[in-house]
DNA sequence: TTCTCGATTGTCT
DNA sequence: GACAATCGAGAAA
């Protein structure tokens, strides 16, 4: 079965757990045709009191004003002048939590996938990686805060469910400037999954 | 296969 | 003016 996240899944304040339950649903663009995949790769951003975190100690500028709107929305940030992230928004109005995408399982229209990353054939760099990811889903600074209950962005439960065994929590990668929180085990992964990204320098 | 390093630009101090 | 929630090419082994 098929249903669409609605906005209240998104308004809870444990965004922990929201990371958690991510994994496994489906990311779905339409984007100048359909694109989809299965999250297997989530990283939660507690706001205020997350020094890796755009808005750690509710530090609110003009680039991190999404995250303190109400959750249910994107928020797709231009990281190293290059490489566009995608966030979803959670947690009630001017609590700025938020889950960073950084991979997903491509499922659908894998073929508009690979034209949009100049590649001929799909292989796990596809869509391993936030900047990946991203690109491969048509996704750039121009859909920030959009509506996730629209039709232009959305998120999926297909009815896949991940057992608590086959999910491993670990450190996030290059927030390392945020000291003692760069330690936190905030980034989830699917056991086994061979999209996921963080393959490099060996953290997993 | 594994690691090092350069690219490139918006945002904040 | 410094730096960043990364990627990918190319060198080393």
């Amino acid at each position: 079965m098929t249903c669409k996240l609605d906005k209240s899944f998104y308004l809870d304040e444990d965004v922990v757990a929201l990371s958690r339950s991510l994994l496994g649903k489906y990311l779905v663009t339409k984007i100048d045709g359909l694109t989809s995949g299965m999250i297997v790769e989530t990283e939660a951003y507690k706001g205020a009191e997350d020094r890796a975190c755009h808005a750690y100690a509710n530090l609110r500028t003009a680039r991190t004003a999404p995250l303190f709107e109400e959750g249910g929305i994107s928020y797709i940030y231009l990281c190293y002048g290059l490489h566009h992230l995608f966030n979803v928004v959670t947690a009630p109005k001017e609590v700025p939590h938020a889950i960073l995408i950084r991979a997903i399982e491509p499922v659908e229209g894998v073929e508009i996938m690979l034209k949009r990353r100049k590649m001929l054939s799909p292989s796990y760099k596809l869509t391993s990686g936030p900047g990946s990811m991203s690109q491969a889903l048509g996704l750039s600074v121009l859909h920030n805060q959009t509506d996730l209950t629209k039709d232009l962005i959305w998120i999926e439960d297909r009815g896949v469910k991940i057992s608590e065994e086959s999910i491993i929590s670990t450190t996030r990668v290059g927030v390392e400037y945020a000291k003692e929180d760069a330690l936190l085990p905030w980034r989830f992964i699917i056991r086994g999954n061979p999209w996921v990204s963080g393959y490099r320098k060996g953290k997993i």
